[in-house]
DNA sequence: CTAAAACCTCACGTTACGTGAGGTGCAATA
DNA sequence: TATTGCACCTCACGTAACGTGAGGTTTTAG
């Protein structure tokens, strides 16, 4: 952050020129989402061009439908920039340019219906009523999904350095368990520590995703990354890895 | 509220047909917007064919950018027929369409002079946030202003009907007035309680829409309807007839 | 210099549900 | 018929992204 002073905004004006609200953006400071530039000596917020930039990242990625925290959390990783969320808007744009042509013609013909003789059937409602409800911003599930996945394919080496690290990682919790050493101990409380280190690098610190990715470990991807290493995934291995992050949660 | 009961939904199958969710349906419940048709002896709701066309009335209003309130208030009006609402959301749509074409050529232009010599202004950059973060479903006041006009079009001869009453009810205050009546008193708060039903009929209830109408009435439509009747407004009058709405007010 | 406007932090409230609890009713199957 | 799983009921706390107002300090313009 920062920028020059001497060209920089107040709160006041940054809302003015934007449309937004002041509270708006002491809400994007206080969650970590917009921290000004400088502050004056009395406490003033002061938002140069590096800030502006920013504000149009997260305006991009909010009018995809992301919420507050995930547009904080994509905005930690370097793929992305201004040009790439600016890229995506566009795409997003389109598309709905696109369904919205469909809507308008899917509603014209429910009108003709409604003229017509037989009129409209509750059928033709619910659909309508369904395509009009659920028409939002928002990404699908599967394109929310697409979305992180094209974040995620950028560092592929890096991926492949995770899934070795992963696989030591379940090695090690399987030796601590046949060992018999308690979950909540120092030994094993480390190995969640380690664990719960890559997954923030992994999702980028959300929960939403890290929850998603734990799911997706404990159904496919960690028994493939399991198989790759000749190991079957012992009875109890998991509940016991999800006692010592419990353990480690516990102590924060 | 009726339809035949055998070909009725249960609330699951509703949600389910038209992708809301079971609390939504409970919610539109609660409030009066969306009322089952029947109930079985279990208390089980059942829609039929009315609520589902009323439904659709619902999810257009709403497309629209009006709050659950806004959508209810409508509804209590016979100009917002099934078809005059799918009109509207075929209009808002064509609107939205001509929007985001726009605004994707703004962006555009954006990308074009990101990856030029002389990059982007804090100036380009405030400009596409405001269009991005405003890009809301939303009319502007100008066009919800625009939205109760069209519906108070109507009923013109109603209205003007309306306005004689007004006038009528104008000089009767300056008449309680002058001749020092309590603003407290039970001939005053009948005058409040005439005013208070020929509010209530024009807006449909809608406290918002009233306060607007009581600042029109206020500083423009007031004064036109007493000049229409050679009359000119007393001091205190509006004042005056303040007193007997809040003490009309205080009576509930 | 003065008064109004802009700014600060704090904190309660809003809208439209999401989520879960505890219990009853309904439908399919053995 | 009995059982079980699913659908439904009401109740109620919680959420995201601010809106709104209070009480006080700082800045700006006349």
């Amino acid at each position: 952050m920062g920028g020059s002073v001497d060209t920089a905004m107040k709160v006041g004006a940054l809302a003015k020129r934007t449309g937004l609200t002041v509270r708006t953006l002491h809400h994007y400071d206080e969650i970590g989402l917009l921290t000004p530039g400088h502050r004056t000596t009395a406490g003033h917020r002061l938002y140069g061009e590096p800030e502006v930039r920013r504000l149009q990242q997260i305006a991009s990625l909010r009018s995809l439908g992301l919420s507050l925290e995930e547009v904080r959390d994509c905005l930690r990783r370097p793929m992305y920039s201004l040009d790439r969320v600016l890229e995506l808007q566009i795409e997003r744009i389109q598309e709905q340019i696109d369904r919205q042509e469909q809507l308008r013609d899917l509603i014209h013909r429910l009108r003709d219906r409604l003229h017509s003789a037989e009129g409209v059937s509750v059928d033709d409602l619910t659909r309508t009523i369904e395509v009009t409800m659920n028409f939002e911003k928002y990404y699908s599930p599967e394109q929310m999904d697409q979305l992180r996945q094209r974040g995620e394919t950028v560092g592929e080496e890096r991926i492949q350095k995770v899934q070795e690290e992963w696989s030591e990682l379940f090695a090690a919790y399987g030796k601590a368990m046949d060992d018999g050493l308690d979950p909540t101990s120092d030994t094993v409380k480390a190995l969640a520590r380690k664990s719960a280190a890559l997954i923030t690098e992994f999702t980028g610190g959300d929960p939403g995703i890290a929850s998603s990715l734990g799911n997706m470990y404990r159904s496919e991807g960690g028994a493939n990354v399991m198989a790759n290493h000749g190991l079957q995934s012992p009875p109890g291995l998991w509940e016991y890895m999800g006692k010592a992050s419990a353990a480690l949660r516990s102590d924060s």
